[in-house]
DNA sequence: ACTACCCGCGAAACCGCTTTCACGGATTCA
DNA sequence: TGAATCCGTGAAAGCGGTTTCGCGGGTAGT
């Protein structure tokens, strides 16, 4: 499938008067090229229309300019337009560089089969984790040399490049909001505590209640999984259990929505009996009546830190984790 | 970067006894190779954990494995969760047949930049277009001999093969659900009308007044853009010049929330006074209250019906165009 | 003025796989 | 039995870049 004739190194170098690997050079930027014969080859490439053919340069090279996101094949998550975001913002950035998306959606079951062996064997330069639970195949690649990069905070505390959210920060300004509002019993409706993401959510709801000097009972704690549905129920134990309840810090919007549709539900006004913060600012946010107070998180953002870090990984630049600050959005409901 | 010291043809060859040509025969499914030298080769293969060099077998063969799935460079079209889950369908099965997905997030504009450089240039095998306006591009590189798909419907009828939700058949059963509701003044606001699904959509609510014998006034058409503020001004407008209407079948769940909204900031109860039908049955729609009537479109299988019929032109085998059903979801609003 | 170095540049090997071409032997047909 | 055909197979020529190696001329050092 070559639907155009493309010239190649062959022609370039014949009509620039100049051997082939002068041309390499110059498409490279190799400075030992004298300027007028590299001039010459610019110009040569100009006028025929010029492109590399990728492939060819990747198997000479070793390198593919190719870049792979590997997203969990949980349509959970990349329906969630969270992940559909972040990707087009690395996408964005790597393509300015000069360098492709490949995106990959696996099963995280299936990380040691046909996904990870493409990670594994060169056939792209670099990966970018989109990881939520294990990171078992992200130590084992960075053991082997890709470069990576991990949108969220890894588990383990191999030193992989990341890029995330102010999770704590964010729970933390959420919680102590509640609190300034004038909530005394404040319930922490979390999301899969197997995922760092939610624990230091978590871990910044107990800091700011540790600021206080008064913990929080421990059944104000309940564990969700950032779906609708498990908002609504952990509202209902919490509303039994705890009927003084007034005020729901809820790890995402789609759990803080169903909160407030259980709360209503029940004949409590949100916010004047419940306050309730949710956390990303998702769509639903703003479109929920009452509208949704919330943490804010830069998804765009995000994206484009994880593709700079590549390219700076890439480039044999130094770089260090990023951390995206959050912001406090109040809206109605809290 | 070539993390691992991976075998070779030559390596294979010379353990299995036979040339380089017979392993590239076996590896790639050609008949005319003897069964016992064939075994010999796989046995090779399998002790050696060999994994052919898609690099190579690319320059060599002149096919990439690589497809490409176009969008929009349009926030609000990624971040979308609609492309988002469709590209998680195309992903899924490309991969299911050795193939990759490249992601290309592009603005339209430059659409003959980069991007289109490097569709033009036989570096992908294929190309997916998630197209919504113009399809210039489109076109030409079919007449280039690109395989193509396009997910929602082309505007030139050039033979593209396309997949694309029923959306004439969607409007039609939801004008046809408000008109047995009762409602006799029913309100259209549609999506941008430059795209083939809105004007289908708006066509299958003429096509529904038609059969009853009244076409609606044309007052009553508004057009929006697919945003919650188009669907609240647009309501807000029709509340102004046509008080006594009763029904909104708005194009898409967002501007359905939107004319929600205005309504109940009206004082008009939905469904009691005004009942509302929306399309896409986006996660807003299950969350929302009342929860939203609304036109099912199945995204996953519109992404899975993508990579397929690329599949299928790849391997040569006929296909035609495919409309996916759509499905009345009865809930409160209307 | 002579040797030692440096520098820009071209020839050629090479990346790993695919594919054409032709050869030797077996089969078929007359 | 001889000529024509067919088959499985290996040698070798690519695919289009990249990179090593070494040459010839110019500069520097003494």
């Amino acid at each position: 499938m070559a639907p155009l004739a493309r010239p190649t190194y062959a022609v370039i170098a014949k009509t620039a008067g100049v051997s082939e690997a002068t041309v390499s050079r110059v498409l490279n930027g190799d400075e030992s090229v004298h300027p007028d014969r590299a001039q010459r080859v610019r110009e040569a490439v100009e006028e025929l229309g010029y492109k590399k053919n990728r492939v060819a340069s990747a198997l000479a090279s070793g390198r593919t300019g190719l870049i792979a996101v590997v997203i969990d094949d949980d349509l959970s998550v990349f329906s969630d337009p969270f992940w559909g975001t972040v990707t087009s913002g690395v996408s964005r950035v790597l393509q300015e560089n000069g360098l492709h998306t490949v995106l990959m959606v696996a099963p995280v079951g299936a990380l040691d089969g046909g996904v990870a062996h493409y990670l594994k064997s060169g056939e792209v330069d670099g990966a970018i984790f989109f990881v939520l639970h294990s990171d078992a195949l992200v130590s084992y690649l960075k053991k082997q040399g890709l470069p990576l990069v991990i949108t969220g905070t890894p588990h383990s505390n191999a030193d992989i490049p990341f890029v995330d959210t102010d999770n704590f920060g964010g729970a933390h300004s959420a919680t102590k909001h509640l609190m300034g509002q004038g909530c005394k019993k404040i319930a922490i409706i979390t999301g899969d505590i197997g995922t760092t993401a939610a624990k230091q959510r978590l871990d910044g709801y107990l800091q700011a209640h540790r600021e206080k000097g008064n913990l929080p009972i421990k059944s104000l704690i309940r564990e969700g999984d950032y779906s609708f549905e498990s908002g609504k129920a952990h509202t209902e134990a919490l509303l039994a259990s705890h009927p003084d309840i007034d005020g729901i810090f809820a790890s995402n919007d789609l759990m803080a929505m169903g909160a407030i549709t259980v709360l209503e539900r029940a004949g409590r006004s949100v916010p004047n009996d419940v306050r309730v913060v949710g956390f990303d600012d998702a769509l639903i946010a703003q479109t929920s009546r009452p509208a949704l107070t919330t943490i804010r998180q830069d998804v765009v953002a995000l994206g484009e830190a994880a593709g700079s870090l590549m390219i700076a990984q890439l480039n044999g630049q130094e770089f260090e984790p990023i951390i995206l600050p959050t912001e406090l959005i109040i809206r109605e409901s809290a």
